[in-house]
DNA sequence: GTCTATAATGAGATAGAC
DNA sequence: GTCTATCTCATTATAGAC
């Protein structure tokens, strides 16, 4: 991997990749906090402490960094939702209380944990989710878990039409990342609160899904 | 109400009202659609087919005219919730599944009515509820109904704590707005399948909520 | 790779004619 | 009330110096 023709070809420096990732990162707060047409490259760029220039050379253009940013976190959190699952099944049989807590858990764990891009990236699947524009984009990011994890609940409820586990999954996602960008609603509606509550989460999920899923067909 | 001094005061023509209602129309539509940094004053006037200078002069300033059309509709709404939950106490004692009946099901019939309106409402209260810039609109139009409707489930669930009520709430709210803004992503997550199912989101959050609340305290 | 400067576009708001 | 025209500002993207 560390070939040492850098004359030949570009080999990105230290240094390139430190900015690189310092836009990265920036753009994800700012798209995050802002929405993709409400954030500027200049913002980008000024949190990023970079020139603005640098943000189109290294994120292309804004749909292009938009874009990268998405997948990137993405492709990471999705091999952490499909590494759990795995783990779960070595275990022990899988229930539907454990497929929803391997996708649920990795996330909110992730962005309870004190990192601000990941609670940024709650906020960027909501904008995906919410906008028709980023269907495609949607479809490339998170399909692909989806569809694993729906059909791991299908097997468990043979009678569900299709449609009835999709539909838990997104009211699942819905919750889960309401529960993420929306925790300042709950304690605006519940002064005094814990605020944690990632196992009510998931138990709210699971009896959910169950509920539909069992009354079904 | 039909004061005959058209002279002395401005009096509102039949134009004039017929004007502010395309251009409030048109915004919401908009504004749903692009989000609020991603509309532009331009295309709703496009859209309401007026001059871009009459969306100034029917809805004040660009921040002004998203207040309007979020604080309309969403007054219109609470007036709904408020009298389903009247009417159901009055013919038999109010259940969980009850309350949340008469929360979920005056929006999502509208928004799946065909008034492509109502649909638009339900990603702008998305945006507003995603953005934490519009906390202040979001306390003024959302939230008395939300305490009104914690409060009734309280009252079922002594034993829950407050912060598990408000949860369940904003859980239930985030699967309604998921169940009308994301259906294209249960339709492309299952193909071929029904996508109406009010009944069924109604069923997915009922169990939610029960299974948090008994579980709790 | 980095930074400066600028081009080209589109935005919101407003003044004034009709 | 309605419409035209314009002001001012911020945006993305890019060309070129270092």
């Amino acid at each position: 991997m560390f070939v040492l023709e850098k004359q030949r070809q570009r080999a990105p420096s230290a240094r390139s990749l430190q900015t690189r990732a310092r836009i990265l990162d920036a753009a994800e707060l700012v798209f995050a906090e802002r929405g993709f047409e409400g954030a500027s490259i200049r913002d980008i760029a000024h949190l990023a402490g970079v020139q603005v220039g640098l943000v189109a050379h290294h994120g292309g253009s804004k749909e292009e960094l938009f874009h990268l940013i998405v997948a990137r976190r993405a492709g990471e959190l999705s091999r952490l939702r499909i590494n759990a699952l795995e783990a779960a099944r070595a275990s022990a049989p899988l229930d539907l209380a454990t497929i929803l807590d391997c996708f649920i858990r990795p996330y909110v764990e992730l962005a309870q944990g004190g990192d601000s891009h990941w609670v940024a990236y709650g906020r960027l699947v909501a904008h995906v989710s919410a906008d028709p524009r980023w269907r495609d984009l949607a479809a490339e990011c998170f399909d692909r878990t989806a569809q694993r994890f729906i059909a791991e609940i299908a097997a468990l409820f043979p009678g569900a039409g299709p449609g009835t586990v999709a539909a838990g999954q997104v009211y699942a996602v819905s919750a889960m990342l309401a529960h993420v960008h929306s925790a300042w609603r709950i304690g605006a509606l519940s002064p005094g609160s814990d605020a944690v509550g990632l196992d009510r989460l998931i138990a709210f999920c699971t009896a959910g899904v169950y509920a539909i899923l069992t009354s079904d067909g």
